[in-house]
DNA sequence: CTGAAAGCGCTTACAG
DNA sequence: CTGAAAGCGCTTACAG
C-alpha cells in the first residue's frame, strides 16, 4: 500500500491516545455528548483535528446495528421527470443526514432485482422505488418483511399496501377534459402511454369519468396506448386522425407524448392549438419552452420526492411500517397548444 | 422492536448452526471458494436459503478494510446532460459490483464540501466529481491525499493534477467555426457562458483559433459570458445584434444557450438557420426534436461517464492514484439551425 | 465525568 | 477441506 492509503485511516483509538482519553470518551465527545467535561472535549477535538480523523460510518453502523444510509430506485434517470424526482428526495435525506445510494433500473425489472439485492446486502434504512414496467407484484416483498421502509414513488404496485406517492391523475385528466369542454371541444381523444401503465390507467380514468359527467359518450374517446415517447405521441395522432369522426382535440398521456402529437400535427400542416387542441401531463421543462408552449398538468415532481423521502423518513424513525399514500396536488398550466374557444375552421373540418 | 425488523437479521453463524460447520466455512461459500467441499457447499447453501440468509456488506467492508461503494457528486442533476452522465457513470459502476452514493450540488460549493465529507465518512473506495461553479482548488485535497481515487468529469480543477474525463472541448468549437467559415460567414460570434467556467475557456479558445487559422481578426468576436441558460443565450444574441458590425452566425456555448439565441432570433422576426446560423454545443437529447432542428457538436456524454467510472475502477484495482485524461471524441450533428451556404439577404443585413 | 469490556457481522491468517 | 481465534472501528451498558 503507498502512503497515505485507506489503511492508515486513524482510528478512535488514537484519538483516545493523544487526547490521553479512553476511545469511550472520544465516542462521547464525537456524538455531542453533554456529560463530557468541557476541557477533556476541547482536547480530544484538537487531537481529531490534529490527526486528521475521519469518521468511520461503516463501523458505527454496524455496531449500532441501523445504517443512515437509504436507497433509491429510479426507472429511467434521464426523463426529467425522473431527475427532478431524484433531486427532491436526494435533497430531503441529505438534510435529514441520510446518504442516499442511487440506482437507475432504465426500465429493467431484471436490473431493478439486482440493485434491490444489493441495497438489502449494503444494509439501507429505507428505500423510495419508481418501479421499473413490469415490475412483478412481489419484488418488494422481501424488504418489506424483513421491516424495511419501502415507499413507492408515480407507480402502484398492484396487491400491496405499500405506501405510494404521486401525483392526482385522475384529476388532471379530468381539468383537462373540462378545460378542452368549454373551449367547445367534443371529440376529445386520450393518447398515448402504455397499455401495462398504472399511471395511464389512473389518467384514462379521470378522462372517461370526465367524459361521462359531461353527458358525453366515452365509447366514442380513442385511446390506443403506444410507446410513451415522441414517435408514440405522432403515431397515436396518425391512428386518432385516421378514424371516421376525427377528435378535434387530445389529452396526452404525457408531455413527451405531446410534443409527438404536435410534431405530427405540423407534418400534417396543422398548427398545434389553432387546428387541434393539445394538452400533455407532468409539465416537464421544455413543455414551457416548446413551440408552440405547451399546455398541461403541472406536477410538482420534486415536491413529491421530498414528500416520499420524508415519508420513509418518518417510518424509519417511528419504526412503523406504513404510512398513508400522498396524493399530489395537480393543476392545469394553460399556454397556447390548447388554443381559444374552438374556430370556424375546426368545426368545418368536423 | 417489532416482529421481522432488521434486528433480526440472520448472520453467518445461525448458517453456520444450521449447517453444522464453522462460520469459517460459511464464509468460504459466500465467496464461493474452490476449497470447500462440494456438499458441504450444498448444505450451506441450502441453510442459507431457507434461513433467507443477506449478506452484510457493511461487516465485510469493515474487516477487509476496503469497501465497494463509491461516489458520484453531480453538479445539476435536472440538467439533462448530467443526468446522461450520472447514468454512464451508474451503469458501468454497477456492472463493476460497486454500488454507486449519488449527491447532487445543485452548483452550490458548500453542499459540496459537506457531500464530500459525508461521503468519505462513509467510506468510499472512489469518487467522481462534476465540481459545482466556483469549487476552491483544494476541495479534493483531503481525499486525494489520503489515497482515494478521485476522477473528475467535465470540469478540470486549476493548480491540481486530479484526472478529467470531458470532451475535447477547443475541437468541438473548432469544428463549428468551420463550419460557418464554410458557409461563407465571416462574421460569427461566441455566445454566452458563465464567465468563470472552464469548460467555457476552453470553447472559447478553439473558437478563437479556428478564426485565427482563417485569418479572420479575434478581435472582432463578441463574446459576452452569460448565465447557461435560455434568457442567457437571449441576452448574449441582442448584445450581439446591438453590435455596429454584428454577426451572422454564432457557435454558442452550448445546447440551452442555443435555445435561447433561436428564441431570441425569431422574436425579432428571425428564423434561425436562414437570417442567422447557430450552433450549439453538447446535443442533448431535445437538440433533434427543437424547431429548427438544431445544428450542434455532438458529445457522447454517457460514454464520458463510463469511462470515468473505469477510470476510477482501474484506480481502485490497481491502488495506482493517478489516471491520464481522457478526451472524448466530438463531432458535428449537421440539422438545420445553421442553414445552407450564406444568403443574399444576409449580405444584404451586412 | 471517565474507563474497561463486550460485541456488531464479517474475513483472515493459522492450525490441523 | 474445516475450525478456533483474533480483529476491523465503532457504541453501549455498566462500573466507578
Amino acid at each position: 500500500m503507498t502512503a497515505g492509503s485507506p489503511k492508515d485511516r486513524v482510528t478512535i483509538v488514537e484519538i483516545a491516545a493523544a487526547a490521553g482519553v479512553s476511545k469511550s470518551t472520544v465516542s462521547l465527545v464525537l456524538k455531542g455528548s453533554e456529560s463530557v467535561r468541557p476541557t477533556t472535549r476541547d482536547r480530544v477535538n484538537a487531537a481529531i483535528r490534529d490527526l486528521g480523523y475521519v469518521y468511520n460510518r461503516g463501523a458505527a453502523n454496524l455496531r449500532r446495528a441501523h445504517s443512515n444510509m437509504v436507497g433509491m430506485i429510479i426507472h429511467d434517470l434521464i426523463n426529467p421527470f425522473c431527475a427532478e424526482l431524484a433531486v427532491g428526495i436526494e435533497r430531503s435525506f441529505q438534510a435529514a443526514g441520510y446518504v442516499p445510494f442511487i440506482a437507475n433500473t432504465a426500465e429493467s425489472p431484471v436490473r431493478q432485482a439486482e440493485v434491490i439485492k444489493l441495497m438489502r446486502e449494503q444494509g439501507v434504512a429505507g428505500l423510495i422505488v419508481s418501479a421499473a414496467r413490469g415490475t412483478p407484484d412481489d419484488a418488494l416483498d422481501g424488504l418489506v418483511a424483513v421491516g424495511v421502509p419501502v415507499v413507492l414513488a408515480m407507480r402502484r404496485l398492484k396487491g400491496r399496501r405499500i405506501p405510494v406517492v404521486g401525483p392526482d391523475n385522475r384529476r388532471g385528466a379530468r381539468l383537462a377534459v373540462e378545460r378542452l369542454l368549454e373551449l367547445g371541444h367534443r371529440r376529445i381523444a386520450f393518447l398515448g402511454g402504455y397499455a401495462d401503465s398504472v399511471v395511464r390507467a389512473e389518467r384514462l380514468e379521470g378522462f372517461l369519468a370526465a367524459l361521462v359527467d359531461a353527458g358525453l359518450d366515452p365509447a366514442g374517446a380513442i385511446h390506443a396506448p403506444t410507446t410513451a415517447t415522441r414517435e408514440g405521441g405522432a403515431q397515436a395522432l396518425e391512428m386518432a386522425l385516421a378514424q371516421r369522426n376525427p377528435p378535434t382535440a387530445a389529452v396526452c398521456f404525457n408531455d413527451i407524448v405531446a410534443f409527438g402529437v404536435c410534431l405530427a400535427l405540423r407534418r400534417r400542416g396543422i398548427q398545434p392549438g389553432r387546428g387541434f387542441a393539445v394538452i400533455g401531463f407532468d409539465d416537464v421543462q421544455d413543455a414551457m419552452h416548446a413551440d408552440p408552449p405547451l399546455t398541461t398538468i403541472a406536477v410538482d415532481v420534486m415536491g413529491l420526492g421530498e414528500r416520499a423521502a420524508q415519508s420513509v423518513l418518518r417510518m424509519i424513525e417511528t419504526g412503523r411500517n406504513s404510512a398513508e399514500d400522498h396524493i399530489g396536488a395537480v393543476h392545469l398550466a394553460v399556454r397556447e397548444s390548447c388554443g381559444g374557444p374552438i374556430s370556424e375552421r375546426l368545426e368545418k373540418r368536423a
